[in-house]
DNA sequence: AGAAGGACCAGTGGTCCGTA
DNA sequence: AGAAGGACCAGTGGTCCGTA
């Protein structure tokens, strides 16, 4: 389980009280397994899109059209029609390179939670932690992350992040300047 | 071969005349490798399009750009501003499915347009000839055309016509319908 | 009449920034 | 301050319809 524990928020609920929707609470760093408020975290929530989507294309397929094989605007429409209001495409998408690692190496993922835990760092320091850490992981495939998404079924359907792969582009030229620069043959500046 | 002879059409090439640009004559049907006035014919058009394509890809992955892997609107732009000016998005896609039958079956694709030819029909009565015989190749696959364009190199790069997509959606749901009426084992209605 | 293609439009991918 | 998410915007897929 991907970053806490059980279901949705319930914060939005009691709405006859007259007041307006509550926002979710904010993620914490959590361990594996970890429950926070008795609700999910943010890993979960990217876990449950891929049933989302799986439905959409059913239902495409069905009637003979288009059928989504991404994560576009008509699957989070639909994850909110049918209830899941925790949900959002820009959260979401703010994350999915935390779920990328996660997919890519679970160990890792959770050692890095553990960590970043234990030093008591917010979500956003653990957000950028993971930028790094799957910058490195896609180092032995010469920083090829749309050939890394692509080829995992869970990380296929969505989108590269943008930032992810522009600092992958960034690592990958600075591997080529400094290995051509002390005489490797690597490709010619 | 894909539909006529050698180079673009050179109709809009002296403007020192001081005239507007001409527009492309109109496609004629040909037979395979038959030369029309000098110049291509529609299907080859299409073909040179997947080298527009790759020229993107491979600018975009020098970059680290999101790489384009359809034939989408900067690959038309791309292709105008390389000075084919006998491109144009709403022609080339009208033609997609007839591409599509040359692609999957190439002898097939020459002897309807050497019959289409005898016959003296035009271009509008050739294309919707390529419909129906695209339609029942997709037959034995169950026409499920967006697997049949997916698996296919040449066509992966292309979106599936929508109106092909209605037809083969028609065609199934008449076999199912048909099958169940009789007593086979189609899904139940 | 038959066909080429400029130009438009609804809905997309992307994410900023006013909000809590 | 740190984070959730409504709402916007440039550029897309799709194709109509005024044009030649």
């Amino acid at each position: 389980n991907g970053g806490g524990g059980e279901q949705p928020s319930r914060a939005l609920a009691k709405r006859g009280g007259g007041r307006k929707r509550q926002r979710e609470h904010p993620f914490i760093v959590t361990e594996a397994g970890e429950v926070v408020r008795g609700k999910n975290n943010g890993l979960d929530y990217l876990f449950h899109l891929y049933k989302f989507l799986t439905q959409v294309q059913k239902i495409a397929k069905k009637r003979g059209e288009k059928c989504p094989t991404k994560m576009t605007n008509k699957v989070f429409r639909y994850a909110k029609e049918e209830g899941a209001n925790h949900i959002n495409k820009p959260k979401m998408r703010h994350y999915v390179h935390c779920y990328a690692l996660r997919c890519l190496d679970e160990e890792r993922s959770n050692a890095l939670r553990r960590e970043c835990k234990l030093r008591g760092q917010n979500i956003g320091a653990w957000m950028q932690a993971c930028y790094r850490s799957v910058v490195e992981i896609t180092a032995p495939r010469g920083w090829d992350i749309d050939a890394i998404f692509g080829e995992h079924p869970q990380l296929s359907v969505w989108y590269v992040p943008t930032k992810l792969r522009q600092l992958c582009h960034a690592e990958r030229n600075n591997a080529t300047a400094s290995s051509s620069a002390s005489g490797g043959k690597g490709t010619a500046a």
